[in-house]
DNA sequence: TGTACATCAGTGAACGCGCGTTCACTGATGTAC
DNA sequence: TGTACATCAGTGAACGCGCGTTCACTGATGTAC
C-alpha cells in the first residue's frame, strides 16, 4: 500500500518520482472533475499519497497546476516536433503535416480539457497567465519555425507571417477539439478539412501552378 | 436596500425580474471567478438577494448555469442574425459578414469565458451536455442557413457543406478569443485575417475570376 | 372603497460537510568514521 | 562491516472556514365580497 514498493528499486531521489506521480494523478483528476472542483485529497488519493506528502512537494494547489501545465506543455511540443521531423520530404508536405499531427493529438481528450481549464484559470490569475504566456510562446515559436521551414522547402508562399499562421492553426485546433469534447457530433475529417482549408487560404502555391 | 424599490413600478410578476437579475449577476460572477469557484452567495450578493431567494427560483447551482447558458445563447444568436441581415447587398458580402460579426463579438470577454466554462461543465455533466447540444445546434443551424443563403446570392461556391463551414468558423472564433482572453498578445486583425483565410480556402469564387 | 383572507417572494438562521493548509511526528535512507 | 547520527519523505490528526441546501418565517401583493 505504501509508495515504497514501487520506488525502492530506484536510487533516484524519491521526491522526483513522487512529484511525477502527483502530476500524473492531477492530470487525470483535473480532466475528470475540473481544477476548482477537484480537491487536493482527490489528487492525492489517486496518486496513492496523503495530503501531507502533497504539501511537502508543492506550496499550493495553484503551484501544482502550474507545474502540471509546464510539464504537459513541454511534452506536447516535443511530441509535435518529433512527429513533424522530415515532413518536407513528403509529396504533399502540408497535408502530411496535418495528418501526422492529427494522428497524434486527435484522441487526447484529457489534455484538451486540462489545457482549457488552465486557460480559464490564467484569465483570472496573473501568475498562471505568466506561465501560460511563456509556454505558449515556446509552442508557437516551435510551430512557426516549422511552418516557415516547411513552406520554404516545399516552395509555397505564405500570405501571412508564419507566427500568425501558427496561432490560427492552434486556435482552430483548440476550438474544434473543445467542441468535440463538449458534445458536438464527431464529424469525421472535419478538423482535417478545416485545417487544410485554412492553410489553402493562406498559401500561394508556386510549384504546382503549371 | 430591498429589491422592492426597483421592482415596485412593474406590474409584471416580480419573480421574472428576480430571475433576470440573478442571471445577470451569475454571468458576471461566473466570468470573474469561474463556475465551480463562484459560490451561490457570491451570485446573490451581486444581485442584491439572499440565498433563500435564489433557491426559491432555482433548484440548484447547476440549474442556474443551464438557464444562464440558454438565455445568453439565444441572445447571441439573435444578435448575430440581426447584425447579418442584408449583408448580401454589400460589395463583398463575405468580408462584410466577418467585419460585422467581429464588431459585435470581439470585445465580449465575459461571454467567452462563461461559454468556455459551460463547455467544460458539459464535458462532465450529461444534463449540461444536453442543454449545450440543443443550443449549439440552433446557433449552428442559424449560421449555416445564413452562410448558404449569402453564398448563393453572392454567387460563390462552397467546397464543404454550409453546416461544416459554420462549425469551422465558430471553432476558429472560439479558439482565437480564448487565446486572447487568456493572455495571448492582442494582435490586431488576426481574427479577421484568419476568418477570411478560412473562407477563402473553402470557397470557389465564380463571378470575380477573370 | 374597505375589510378579510390567500398567495406569493424573499428573509435569514441553521444543517452537516468537506475544503485547503499546517504541523508535530515517524520511520526509512544516506553519511561519517 | 558496524555503529551513531543527520537528513529526508511522507503520515495523519487538527485548524478554521465557507460551502450548497433546507426551512420556518414575515411582510408585501392580489383577490373576493
Amino acid at each position: 500500500m505504501t509508495a515504497g514498493d514501487v520506488l525502492a528499486d530506484r536510487p533516484r531521489r524519491r521526491r522526483e518520482v513522487t512529484v511525477e506521480r502527483l502530476l500524473d494523478a492531477a492530470l487525470d483528476t483535473f480532466a475528470e472533475l475540473g481544477f476548482a472542483a477537484a480537491s487536493v485529497e482527490d489528487v492525492c488519493r489517486r496518486g496513492g499519497f496523503t495530503r501531507g506528502a502533497f504539501y511537502s512537494s508543492f506550496r499550493s494547489k495553484d503551484e501544482l497546476f502550474a507545474a502540471l501545465f509546464a510539464r504537459e506543455s513541454a511534452r506536447n511540443l516535443a511530441l509535435a516536433q518529433q512527429q513533424l521531423a522530415g515532413v518536407e520530404d513528403e509529396d504533399d508536405p502540408v497535408a502530411a503535416a496535418v495528418d501526422r499531427c492529427l494522428s497524434t493529438f486527435r484522441a487526447d481528450r484529457t489534455w484538451v480539457l486540462v489545457q482549457a481549464e488552465y486557460r480559464l484559470h490564467a484569465a483570472r490569475s496573473p501568475e498562471a497567465a505568466h506561465v501560460l504566456r511563456d509556454h505558449t510562446a515556446a509552442v508557437l515559436g516551435g510551430i512557426a519555425a516549422l511552418v516557415a521551414d516547411t513552406a520554404g522547402r516545399a516552395g509555397v508562399g505564405l500570405t501571412v507571417p508564419a507566427a500568425a499562421l501558427a496561432r490560427m492553426v492552434l486556435a482552430l485546433h483548440d476550438g474544434l477539439v473543445m467542441a468535440r469534447v463538449s458534445g458536438d457530433p464527431d464529424e469525421h475529417d472535419l478538423e482535417r478539412t478545416a485545417l487544410l482549408a485554412l492553410l489553402r487560404g493562406v498559401t500561394t502555391p508556386r510549384p504546382t501552378s503549371p
